[in-house]
DNA sequence: CGGCGTTTTGAGAGAGCTCAACATCGGTGG
DNA sequence: CCACCGATGTTGAGCTCTCTCAAAACGCCG
């Protein structure tokens, strides 16, 4: 979900900021959107909570990604958003986007190719979480993640950060990552990971 | 993705009938979009195969609901349209519906609603996908999909679709069923549930 | 009636989760 | 400068739960 400057600049001069400490809360379920979020520096990251207390993540947003798109139409939050670092946000008020959408066709459709986007992020997601074996999960994931090389991913977060991205416990992931690098199968920097791709 | 009725009846006029036999492919991963798929008659399942030959069920379209919305502004599909039952689709062509996007601002809007309302969908089955219990996801599913009474689902296909959509083996789903059932959590008649909301 | 797919139950094994202990690292304050 | 402290990183061991392979009853349709 990233902005690329597909909002014009008198309406991101017209967005709100607001700062966030680690750990605060944007909003929460049920909260009334008032509009669009982009996130300006930090993480923020939604989650819902399940019966049991278990926090599922469904995305993280780095600076220049979106947050709350889907809400932009639903009269509440339908999950949690939280800073997962210090953070701040620029809010994008409701009418105002609607307004845009309406004045430029163009602006509407880069909203729209912006949530479609979104929708096969979240398929390839749930595809990943269909995937029970960890070690598939992780080369799913760095398969996806890999950058220009083809085989290098860089960690944004913490490994346990990536764990529950990957919807694994962190114990799991080390173990794996370790697994993996004994077979030699990836290599681990810093906060780095090279692997060998479709092996 | 229901449609409502959203689409002026000129575009829906123009749509282009096809039919398919249980078990053919709409599309495949990796073809050319050429517009938007409404489901008239049948079932129509999207899902994509991992590595290991396992099968993802990203969505089951029923009739009334859309197919391929996010693919509208993709240049290639990124997973398979099969149709679990006999079934009739419509095709959309792109090119019209961009049209009356311009031409009638309240048509693009209540397609980004659509959009909108498959983001939360798909968060949601996300967090199912996250619950490892089978009780639990089928409690979620229940919940989720109870009828105007909070309390009865209706299965709109065998048990074993049931599994596959809830990412469980058939067995596994049998096995947490008559428990639930032995349990008095839940009743069984034909192709109907009902259950004790939140005990 | 025969065949095929769904439904159901059984048994075993593998894999991730949980609880637990300990190492490591960075920041804080004395 | 060093001790302390909390969070991250790492490894161990046992347990539970689903998956997989198997087999049999059931129901529907030609």
């Amino acid at each position: 979900m990233s902005a690329e400057h597909w909002l014009p600049a008198h309406v991101r001069a017209a967005g709100i900021e607001r700062t966030l400490k680690a750990g605060q809360s944007l909003f929460r379920m049920g909260d009334v959107p008032p509009g669009l979020f982009e996130v300006m520096k930090g993480k923020v990251r939604l989650v819902r909570m399940d019966a049991s207390g278990r926090e599922t993540v469904l995305y993280t947003a780095a600076p220049g990604s979106m947050v709350s798109e889907a809400s932009l139409f639903a009269p509440a939050y339908h999950c949690n958003a939280l800073a997962s670092t210090a953070a701040v946000v620029r809010l994008y008020p409701k009418a105002l986007l609607l307004a845009e959408f309406e004045r430029d066709q163009r602006v509407g459709q880069a909203f729209m190719r912006m949530l479609a986007r979104e929708i096969m992020n979240l398929r390839t997601r749930l595809e990943l979480f269909n995937i029970h074996s960890a070690r598939a999960r992780v080369r799913h994931y760095l398969a996806l993640h890999a950058g220009a090389d083809g085989r290098t991913v860089i960690l944004s977060g913490s490994v346990k950060d990536l764990a529950s991205e990957l919807g694994l416990s962190h114990e799991a992931l080390y173990r794996t990552l370790a697994a993996m690098q004994r077979g030699g199968e990836i290599v681990r920097q810093k906060n780095r990971i090279t692997f060998r791709p479709s092996v």
